[in-house]
DNA sequence: GGAATAGTGTCTGTAAGACAATATAGA
DNA sequence: TCTATATTGTCTTACAGACACTATTCC
């Protein structure tokens, strides 16, 4: 006879439950968190202080704290704040991996967030577990560190997403400081996507979204001064009806 | 001291690793399983006999066997078997659902997969855990049945999921017999979207897409033959450029 | 005026929407 | 022939790509 088959009800079986009879996986939260600064596109990274992987660079991550955290989402969000300082962003969860090999402790699942940040007003701190933090820049959809566990597949595959998607939607906008122009926003889209925009069909996609709103100032500089925009309030990620495509 | 410092190497922390300190929330795979017949979305549907929920219908889903499942996917793949008898089929990784208070045993991490079937050579069996098995229709937008843990949230993010992507991917290709007919395709994608749409838009789609070849046969039926074709051979799914709009 | 950057005009190409027109079977 | 379903023709619309052109600043 089952553990299950020995009650009569839902709560005389809860009340004799045992948590510890079947053995679970490990269940950690990475969060690949992006900003853009010095025309790179940016991967926060921390270094372990502690086994496996010790004195390697790996994603921002940890374990879940059943006590403190009630949703998974709130593990990412933990962790960002714990780095970054940072409370709220642009936050998606992209794909979970889990096996038995990805971690040398054993059968292991991650769940993996990406994070969209403007870089200004960050502060950096290792917080608990980590005895460094750094931006890593990636150049030519790569990065130098060699990473902890699998978290250079990881930053790939969060890579392959966030660039799909920026073909396809308004994404960038969360990377922008408060006021920025058209021009600003154009040369995030294109080092994401590693690749030149056609400035009209973009001025004309940013239009439609009706993301922006005019501050009615404008940045002043050694030429021609542009529009400052800042994002309207409360907005919603767009989804444009036809991607980006061109080989350019 | 911490557990982790008290070692001088990765091989010596691993051989001391005690996995039991941290607690653990459970971890279980949910795959949402559709397939098309009767002209309506159906979902696979098992009743449990275990506590909890017992006697409740639920989603396809169970533990990860750590012993005997290599990756998620894995999971996902068994117990698809399991009910179905289908080894292969479409299978795509949804999203993780992780919170306190989804089981009520407590902190529970779920991962949902979506898979699509074609209906025929299906053999339900109801398989571990479960007392029956069943389809149940889709009918606007909602099932009749109330579900186990939090399963007709699931079913319904992975139904918006689908719908999203049908609008711009060949996905219901696979939800089709081996030889079927353009309006038989068009029909499918039409009972997902729960819209009609117009059949010249629709057939030139398809043809751009090449994803499938003419069987050289025709159906006969009381009126004009339509002609058959079949999913070209190791046919991925095509992703449109633009999605179908419309309000129709 | 010249240089540099911001921003617009406009033509072309592609594919979707709409819907009319034609094709092919059986009754 | 008529009817129903399959299939195509074709006009319109929306929007991306290409690229020339204009606008505004400082020097």
């Amino acid at each position: 006879m089952t553990q299950e088959n020995q009650y009569n009800s839902e709560a005389q079986f809860l009340n004799n439950y045992d948590p510890t009879i079947f053995s679970r996986p490990s269940t950690s939260v990475d969060t690949v968190i992006f900003t853009v600064f010095d025309r790179t596109l940016q991967v926060l990274l921390v270094k372990r202080g502690n086994y496996p992987f010790k004195n390697r660079w790996a994603l921002v991550g940890g374990f879940i704290d059943l006590n403190h955290d009630e949703t998974l989402e709130d593990t990412a969000k933990r962790k960002l704040e714990e780095k970054t300082g940072v409370k709220t962003s642009y936050l998606e969860q992209c794909f979970t991996i889990g096996n038995k090999n990805r971690d040398p402790r054993g059968w292991s699942v991650t769940t993996v967030y990406f994070a969209l940040l403007p870089h200004h007003h960050i502060t950096l701190s290792p917080g608990k577990g980590a005895i460094d933090i750094k931006w890593c820049p990636i150049i030519d959809n790569n990065i130098q560190t060699p990473l902890a566990f699998d978290h250079n597949l990881i930053l790939h595959q969060a890579l392959d997403r966030l660039r799909s998607k920026v073909l396809y939607t308004s994404l960038p906008a969360y990377l922008m400081p408060e006021k920025f122009t058209l021009g600003d926003l154009q040369t995030v889209y294109e080092i994401i996507l590693d690749r030149t925009l056609e400035t009209k069909s973009f001025r004309r996609r940013i239009e439609k979204a009706h993301i922006l709103e005019e501050t009615g100032e404008m940045r002043q500089t050694a030429k021609r001064p542009a529009k400052l925009y800042r994002l309207k309030e409360n907005m919603d990620t767009y989804f444009f009806l036809r991607t980006i495509e061109g080989a350019m």
